[in-house]
DNA sequence: ATTCCAACCTGATAGC
DNA sequence: TGCTATCAGGTTGGAA
């Protein structure tokens, strides 16, 4: 589900809902794949502990604690973290869906996918973590400590100029979408706005980087960042499972170009959007726009 | 060093 | 209707 956009909206909605709130308990599923740090110890740590502040770089959340640990949440294909209060069609599965009364569909009920909750002193509202294919991560961090999944990351795509994606693109032989792709370049494009930002970039995704002009990496830098600053205003894109913590869809999905629009027209000049695998990821262009 | 690709999971859907 | 194959917003680690 989400890039960076549906991070940062993920962030800002669930902040007045985290911080300053002491957590009274935690409950976990068992230990598995999305468990970076062990369920139990997870549990262990937080209990009683106060978020100060959530922060974020590229796709991470960073929740730092009056203990001065920080909790890592990065949601994966399929991690959504919201309200208790928050109700939406797309924290079900289809088939409880529809076997819900539409009256019955108003509070979201904890299943099997969701693998993280929190309740707090105050008796208001818990926060769920949900992750139906567990890509997500939970990582608990010592003051300090440095985990390598963070250091890797570049500087977050938001604050990226042509100059760096032109320098990263020197002697690679890898298609731009590829570039664009790595997170330590810059942290935080996915699939969605990597497409996105190269059409409006009028720059072809399966491009040799290495044939990029420098005004081309200028281009495409200022689209990354125009997409994702306007993805975060309409509260991000809300395709498949993506859903805000307050259980509101974004909005991005319907000023999308490209992603998931193979064989509709293109919006400036009505050729047939194409997709073909580039990068071992979907991608989606139009053959005419973009060069 | 760069590039490729399988693996980690589950569910929705397209196709037969 | 039902089964099977394919695909999905991400990242890692190891092979080529």
């Amino acid at each position: 589900m989400p890039e960076l956009p549906e991070v940062e909206v993920t962030r800002r909605r669930i902040e007045p809902q985290l911080v300053g709130r002491r957590i009274r308990t935690v409950r976990t599923t068992a230990a598995s794949y999305l468990f970076i740090t062990p369920p139990e110890a997870l549990r262990r740590s937080l209990r009683g502990r106060t978020t100060t502040a959530l922060g974020r770089l590229g796709k991470y959340l960073i929740a730092e604690l009056d203990d001065r640990r920080r909790l890592v949440i990065h949601l994966g294909m399929t991690g959504q973290l919201f309200s208790q209060n928050a109700s939406s069609v797309r924290l079900l599965a289809a088939s409880t869906r529809q076997a819900l009364a539409p009256e019955e569909q108003a509070e979201f009920r904890p299943d099997e996918h969701t693998h993280f909750r929190l309740a707090f002193d105050d008796d208001g509202p818990g926060i769920y973590f949900r992750d139906v294919r567990k890509f997500g991560k939970l990582l608990l961090l010592a003051p300090d400590e440095q985990h390598p999944r963070l250091a890797r990351l570049g500087p977050d795509a938001l604050e990226v100029g042509g100059e760096r994606i032109f320098r990263a693109s020197r002697k690679r032989r890898v298609p731009v979408k590829q570039l664009l792709l790595d997170q330590s370049l810059m942290a935080g494009v996915g699939n969605i706005y990597a497409d996105e930002a190269l059409f409006l970039a009028r720059v072809r995704p399966g491009r040799r980087a290495e044939r990029l002009t420098r005004r081309e990496c200028d281009l495409i830098a200022a689209a990354v960042r125009r997409v994702l600053r306007r993805s975060i205003e309409t509260g991000g894109s809300s395709i498949r499972d993506y859903v805000a913590p307050d259980g509101r869809d974004g909005a991005y999905q319907f000023e999308r170009h490209v992603y998931a629009r193979e064989g509709e027209p293109c919006f400036e000049c009505g050729s047939a959007v194409c997709k073909r695998v580039i990068a071992q990821r979907g991608t989606h262009y139009c053959p005419k726009c973009q060069k």
